[in-house]
DNA sequence: TTGAAAGCGGTACCAC
DNA sequence: GTGGTACCGCTTTCAA
């Protein structure tokens, strides 16, 4: 097996505990003593153990992620910013694709400081007993024990409904997934909008996909748009479907805006990877981040950690909207 | 924080290597003790500790994934299969997506018993030093010291090439992407195969994709059968691609194998995702999963492994598949 | 400024 | 059958 620093130690003649406190850079070693000794581990490709550090030091530097859903990979791009982000608080990112119990009592045995869960499936209550700090990105839920943190996908919706309406949209779809508690929200907030709205003669529709790839978004947008009363506005659940959403108004001849006004639940940067640039509704990536990661940060200190943290969508409208033309 | 066999040891009043034995299920200690420990650890909660247990016996049963390319979502089918098979051998699995060398040196101080690497970048040559033995998913790579498993997407390619030239086709055109090493390989098999055959009006052509999306072979697909001269064959590079190729097919009014026949380069099983059963080739998707894992067993137990290990692709042709009509 | 020694939570090998 | 004890590799007092 490796290098340890016994085997340090012999090769700079000190003792191994000099060598623990020379490699965590000790103000109690002399200079010279410790640049000799990281130069020997240098050479010798020393890797410290984890499992001896942390034994002794019952921190392990390291954050768990319980991912089951990998193959959806709807969050795959948040976990490139997590762990990047961890990285510069000098955190590394472990992930788990087992299902949530399982994934936790890895993560405890392995001694991981916190663990961040994305559970599509907030509702089961078992709420698995760990030893680490737990925290949630989902939908909050009043019988959670561990904080949750909550991008209010229902009132993005709802937002956007609403922004729709008052600039005087009267029929608007919403196309967008709806098997699972997490799409379902955004659909929820669709309906609550347009029904609220109580308008006369307010016509709202959604069109169910199964998965949220431009694909989808082309195909349900290929059918809203070739039938005969079409919507003047289409709020769509992801960045993904406007992108086959715009390509199906191009085919039917239907400009955008000026037919059809279009705003994407969307978390992502504007990476303009549209022909036009698409007004979104949703919390930015970067908050969604730098949030995640102050709540695991707290929960490892231990400081007042607030149960369930609610992060605030924004409507970013752009040249994607506009009043309906015959208005 | 948790508990420890010495908790359990004082509620059960005995020592704690009695309650070491118990939990590990050995023949040494009688029933009934053994029974009282164990049911005094499930009452407690009790969570063996992996540093410490790693620690002695220099043995942690896990696995490390290296998956630097998360956002390419390719290998997540894959990875949560290997996730399954390796648990029934009583592996658990822990997947990093930083870069190699990174993920390297964080399992080595995790002490997993052995690595996986998705590389698509196999050609930097920095064959990083570790002392717990690594795997490499990707393409045969002569100067590698790791054992590498290759499903030779080239070769596929390439039989599927020559198959639909054996049938008569005699324009065939392969849409892909051409952006990294491993999707690059399959457009050489078939450049190859085509180039190779040499028959006097002989026609292919290879459109590039970026992304393996539905859509991306729908766009692509579109616009090589809109053209005045149409291939009579088109190959795919992945199963996605082929599903937005069947549907340009469709809308374009070409008959599925009448007037055109696919054949999609594919490691999954047959979902029956698309209207009609589409031809494959490629390693199938079990195939590697059974493989992948012998070969980490391998060298686990540090038994004689080759270093390269190639699979055999294997060509399935259905419905999707025929000569050329006007032949 | 350095070294010695006591653990962290387990496993495994001894005695009894 | 059970308990005692010596580690695994490291951090952290406490003495020298």
């Amino acid at each position: 097996m490796g290098v340890t620093i016994k085997d340090i130690a012999k090769a700079a003649g000190v003792s191994f505990s000099t060598v623990s406190k020379a490699l965590r850079d000790s103000p109690l070693v002399k200079e010279p003593t410790k640049k000799r000794i990281t130069d020997i581990a240098m050479e010798l490709g020393y890797q410290p153990n984890a499992a001896a550090r942390s034994l002794v030091s019952k921190k392990s530097h390291t954050i768990g992620i319980i991912w089951p859903t990998i193959e959806g990979t709807a969050h795959s791009s948040l976990i490139t910013r997590l762990n990047t982000q961890l990285e510069q608080l000098s955190y590394t990112t472990l992930i788990s694709i087992n299902e949530k119990e399982f994934a936790i009592n890895l993560f405890n045995r392995y001694q991981v400081d916190a663990i961040l869960c994305f559970d599509d499936n907030p509702e089961r209550l078992t709420d698995t007993s760990s030893a680490v700090p737990v925290v949630s990105y989902g939908i909050a839920d009043k019988g959670s024990s561990s904080p949750v943190v909550d991008v209010q996908r229902k009132k993005a919706v709802y937002m956007a409904t609403n922004y729709l309406s008052s600039i005087g949209h009267r029929f608007i779809s919403y196309i967008g997934a709806l098997n699972n508690p997490i799409q379902d929200e955004k659909a929820k907030g669709f309906k609550l909008a347009a029904e609220g709205l109580g308008l006369p003669g307010f016509t709202h529709q959604i069109v169910e996909v199964q998965k949220l790839d431009p694909y989808d978004g082309y195909i349900a947008a290929k059918e809203v748009l070739e039938s005969g009363e079409r919507p003047t506005a289409i709020i769509s659940g992801s960045h993904d479907l406007s992108k086959g959403i715009l390509r199906a108004a191009g085919e039917c001849g239907i400009k955008v805006p000026d037919d059809l006004s279009i705003i994407s639940y969307d978390n992502l940067p504007d990476d303009s990877d549209t022909p036009i640039p698409l007004s979104t509704v949703g919390v930015p990536m970067d908050h969604i981040t730098l949030r995640l990661t102050d709540v695991l940060m707290d929960v490892i200190n231990e400081d007042d950690i607030e149960k369930v943290l609610f992060l605030e969508p924004e409507l970013k409208v752009t040249d994607s909207c506009r009043p309906p033309s015959n208005h």
